[in-house]
DNA sequence: CATATGATCCGCT
DNA sequence: GCGGATCATATGA
């Protein structure tokens, strides 16, 4: 419980709490009480100033916990089939969020390949959609909160140092393009992709 | 390696 | 009805 990031972490501009969260560790406690960990590599901060973010029009029944206090988990179901999983940031009431999009598989890798499939460690968590599957995570958990929740949480990890990270624009928004909000581990091979930036 | 396409649901216009 | 903060597979260079 220690190890845990605290509400402070994640009450911050969005684009900062996504670049704190590089290194740091995405944990998961299945019912049977294995305990499943991921480095997170790659992250994307979203405001309520870009078209591009599901808080831009304001609250509704599904982006609700976007606006919510920070450290909840946002959940939300897109192109039929996946889910993809966001730390709310900043203010109450703000609609700011960071989605978590990749990470480095640590622990329980065996049952995230269950999960997902496949055996190829380098595929578990390399996208938003994939994480979330590797880690069982649906609606279900979402509104859950990361400082108090027993299926999930997010620990301190090692922060990684300026030289390592890259900057870019988005991934997968046809809107809200020129904001350069996505950090990404340069190199690291578990960035979405399956290609270091 | 690159681009194309199908899968499959739901919130919003 | 439309199209999305995606992924896996198929097909062609």
């Amino acid at each position: 419980m220690s190890g845990r990031l605290g509400r402070r972490f994640y009450a911050r501009a969005a684009p900062e709490v996504a670049r704190d969260l590089l290194g740091r560790v995405v944990v998961g406690r299945e019912a049977d009480g294995t305990r499943l960990a991921a480095r997170i590599v790659e992250t994307e901060a979203y405001l309520p100033d870009d078209e591009a973010s599901h808080s831009f029009r304001g609250p509704t029944d599904r982006n609700r916990v976007m606006f919510g206090r920070a450290g909840l988990l946002y959940v939300y179901f897109t192109y039929g089939m996946h889910h993809c999983m966001n730390a709310v940031t900043g203010r109450d009431g703000e609609g700011s969020a960071v989605l978590l999009r990749a990470a480095e598989p640590l622990e329980g890798a065996a049952v995230m390949a269950e999960r997902r499939g496949t055996d190829a460690v380098r595929n578990l968590c390399s996208g938003p959609a994939k994480l979330c599957q590797a880690f069982g995570v649906d609606r279900g958990l979402d509104g859950l909160d990361l400082m108090t929740s027993e299926r999930l949480w997010i620990e301190r990890g090692s922060p990684v140092g300026d030289a390592v990270v890259a900057v870019t624009t988005r991934v997968g928004i046809s809107s809200g393009t020129d904001h350069h909000r996505r950090f990404v581990v340069a190199r690291d091979p578990f960035v979405s992709g399956g290609r270091p930036a």
